[in-house]
DNA sequence: ATGAAAGCGCTAACAA
DNA sequence: TTGTTAGCGCTTTCAT
């Protein structure tokens, strides 16, 4: 059982003062070569890591980051909450999670959870009253960033993909393919993902003469997505859209899957269908989900820059609203329009 | 911005000593009803919240679980995530993330960074290199479970399912139904996982006066499973093996692609598939994977309270390896045993 | 460039 | 039950 090593220890081991060691310690201080070379070796033979924990407390830094997400079953978040932790380790922090689920609607719960630890930065991923937490968190003079919401307060940061855009593409695409009956099944309509994605499809449709056809409210839960599918697809074929939006791919999976298994439709024959997010079972065979990829890399190096950006210089920096555009991904969920190029968009 | 507030500020508001401010916030420590109604209503007043960090320096105990996993695209980590995260919360601790992936092959960069935080415990999850991590956890005097993998160190604490069990019961099922070329794809022979599940499998066969017909690898990763799949089932009919365990649903559903929309077979008509973990893509229509269960809930009450025993009364708790037994999940991917009772288990 | 000394915000003896 | 007094391990002036 390795005994706690403080600065103290190898400072006498090295022959020098407890600063001293410090100082080698900190990045940007002033040692001489000599004076460094000793404290490296002492520190070594004991085995000496500076406490974090201690630093933290005097020099007011963590090096944490709270992660507040609400649920990981949209599996665009595990792969979100990967490379967004990977991305803040090379960058020296680590991410201390804050699971909002449960605690929905308990803001000051999760408020006092995250200021206890000190972290040095929040990141808000996929919860309920982020626009509250993100205010709060402001107020308490910690750094915030929105991750895949953004939110009309003046002064926060948000990434996202470019919702509206994304939507619209999906539009265009949908019109080209001689779709006319053109439905969307929503996500929950507090999210501003949702509000966005649905606006640029509706901003598409019309731009090309058309209008939604149906709609109906999925709440980016699998279940409310099932029925939302049956109420718009178990109808007379001819009240039946031959298109349908779903507002996430998590979402458009299960979609497919009533409308395949339960009413026994073809897709993309009788009903073509687009998704959102591109998350890996999006390209599996046996949905090979026409969608809109989020580009989770330049999302997460954006977020953790801004976020950064933050935390360094909280006087110059300003906040902004990322939109980061996505490609539509073209599988076989949906029929291709007339004369295109199937040229393979990268899986 | 709210300044920060100390316990000296609530207790010259509240008339006290700052100590007494210090007992109104730890549990067990003897105040009158007074002097406590007083601190906290300057506690409620100031807004006032014992900072954690400052606490854990002179405790000793950060409240902090570090949690080191390598990798989240088998979609049964984000699940065990969730609620490990949650349940952990519920005890007042938090998780705070290591990623291992990129890291991998350097334990001494891992080691580091966990001791650095001073964390209170380490659960350790699919990584590579648990078996190294654990050891140095324990010498360092840190309570380590692991979860989802179990070495033959002595004195670690670890919970998995039965995989044992689990591998045989599939073996049973199989030879039930009628199967004569069982085959079998492999995860990573340096996880215990894939150990333990092939070693029951192999003892279940056995056990049947049958044994392996087929025996590749797919390391746990999707396209390696392909690469596998291919190998065992792109061959002359009467080589090719009429059922097969693969060692995790990850790869399952992979083997399951590539048998059906690579090589045109049926499932369950031409091959039985059978998968490992019951993650949730494993109940989807699509695929409608038979596979035994891991049960997420009991693994991690089991993980949570064996790692809160090591850190509260580490003298007297002593390491186990806890192997829970998990279902099999009978769905639509592998062919039934004659006279098999369609009884549903509950999805 | 270096050492001495003063805390960061808190808990934990120790007295009273 | 309370207040007083030491620190926890470190960073950071301030002198030297």
């Amino acid at each position: 059982m390795a005994e706690k090593v403080t600065s103290l220890q190898v400072a006498q081991l090295a022959g020098v003062s407890q600063s001293a060691v410090s100082r080698v310690f900190t990045p940007g201080a002033s040692v001489s070569k000599k004076t460094e070379e000793k404290v490296r070796k002492a520190a070594a033979e004991l085995g000496y890591r500076p406490n974090v924990l201690a630093r933290a407390m005097v020099s007011g830094k963590s090096r944490i980051i709270g992660l507040v997400v609400g649920y990981l079953d949209n599996y665009f978040y595990p792969e979100a909450l990967e490379k967004l932790s990977n991305a803040l380790q090379e960058k020296g922090y680590h991410v201390l999670i804050f699971m909002a689920s449960r605690t929905a609607g308990n803001i000051e719960d999760v408020m006092a959870e995250i200021l206890d630890y000190q972290v040095d930065g929040v990141i808000l991923a996929s919860v309920a009253m982020s626009s509250e937490i993100a205010t709060r968190c402001q107020q308490a003079g910690v750094p915030v960033v929105l991750f895949n919401r953004s939110q009309d307060i003046e002064g926060i940061t948000s990434v996202t993909s470019d919702n509206f855009v994304g939507g619209r593409k999906v539009a265009e695409f949908l019109l080209a393919g001689g779709h006319e009956r053109i439905g969307y099944i929503a996500g929950w309509q507090g999210a501003s993902t949702q509000r966005d994605r649905e606006a640029g499809f509706r901003a598409g449709l019309s731009e090309g003469g058309q209008s939604l056809f149906a709609h109906e409210i999925g709440d980016f839960h699998t279940e409310t997505a099932r029925a939302a599918a049956r109420r718009m697809f178990d109808v007379a074929p001819d009240m039946r859209p031959d298109a349908v939006l779903v507002a996430n791919d998590h979402m458009a999976l299960a979609v497919m899957d009533v409308i395949r298994f339960e009413l026994g439709l073809r897709v993309p024959e009788d009903v073509s269908v687009v998704g959102y997010d591109d998350v890996p079972p999006a390209a599996w065979p046996a949905y090979n989900l026409t969608t809109i990829r989020q580009r989770a890399n330049l999302m997460v190096a954006e977020t953790v820059t801004a976020l950064l950006e933050h935390i360094d210089t909280p006087a110059t920096a300003k906040s902004r609203k990322v939109a980061i555009d996505g490609p539509l991904v073209v599988r076989t969920s949906a029929r291709l329009p007339k004369g295109w190029n199937p040229q393979r968009t990268e899986t």
